[in-house]
DNA sequence: CTCCCGGTAC
DNA sequence: GTACCGGGAG
């Protein structure tokens, strides 16, 4: 694969869009990837699951994570994990105690489906939680967005996730127009073009927590927001 | 008190 | 489309 520029870029620039996100400005898409992780260095937040590179906390916190803030889970994440640190202790574990150790988070199904995810982790894939998107959407518990992030998350692949604070963001900023739970399938195109090569842990980790501190659903920070310039919506706030 | 929110399975 | 289960806003 050639390094250098040559005749072929200039083509290739001419073209504002691609088939696989159609109306996405290839110097806003620049821009955004830039300007996201800049933020994210500076306003980041400090989380104990991305002190991790251990896929089953990854998947503990993400289960947890599904359904229930993050103020919420952090306590629970330690509780939970000194008393299942791996997917053997939790595989072991009697799933009335595995319920127990999760209350009060609510969505009571999770924990079950979380030991069943243990035990099958442990029969048929060796302990080792599988990184193949087909293989992970196979277990009960984990759908699009949780394959997605422990994809990123845990295995360092540059898959796209889509929860409702990358849907805010991603429609705010570059779509405007429309109602975003009938666009998910353009949504989830945008998420995915809009991963920087290779940097899909720290982008993803960035487009959520600019969604929850910067882009929020309510009172968003468009004054001082790093996306204003280009974004579809600012202002969006009226303060 | 009454809504409203949210990933996943169904 | 709905149920699940809690928290938070009004």
């Amino acid at each position: 694969m050639p390094t250098t520029s040559g005749p072929r870029t200039t083509s290739q620039r001419k073209k504002k869009s691609s088939k696989k996100s159609p109306g996405l400005d290839v110097s806003v898409k620049r821009r955004f990837q830039t300007r996201l992780l800049k933020w994210y260095e500076k306003h980041g937040r400090d989380l104990p699951w991305r002190k991790t590179s251990d896929p089953y906390h990854i998947l503990v916190s993400e289960v947890m994570l599904q359904q229930t803030q993050v103020e919420r889970v952090i306590p629970k994440y330690h509780e939970f994990l000194d008393r299942y640190p791996s997917f053997e202790e939790l595989a072991d574990a009697a799933v009335s105690d595995v319920k127990k150790t999760w209350y009060p988070l609510g969505y009571n199904i999770r924990p079950e489906r979380l030991h069943s995810i243990a035990c099958e982790t442990m029969e048929r894939y060796g302990g080792r939680l599988p990184s193949d998107a087909e293989e992970l959407l196979s277990f009960k518990g984990i759908g699009r967005y949780t394959a997605g992030a422990i994809r990123s998350f845990a295995f360092n692949e540059d898959a796209p996730i889509l929860d409702t604070n990358v849907i805010r963001v991603l429609h705010r900023v570059f779509m405007a127009k429309g109602d975003p739970k009938t666009q998910k399938a353009k949504l989830w195109q945008l998420s995915e073009a809009l991963i920087p090569s290779g940097k899909g842990y720290d982008f993803n980790q960035a487009i959520m927590d600019f969604g929850a501190i910067c882009c929020t659903a309510r009172n968003p920070s468009c004054r001082q927001c790093t996306m204003k310039s280009f974004c579809k919506t600012y202002p969006f706030d009226q303060k």
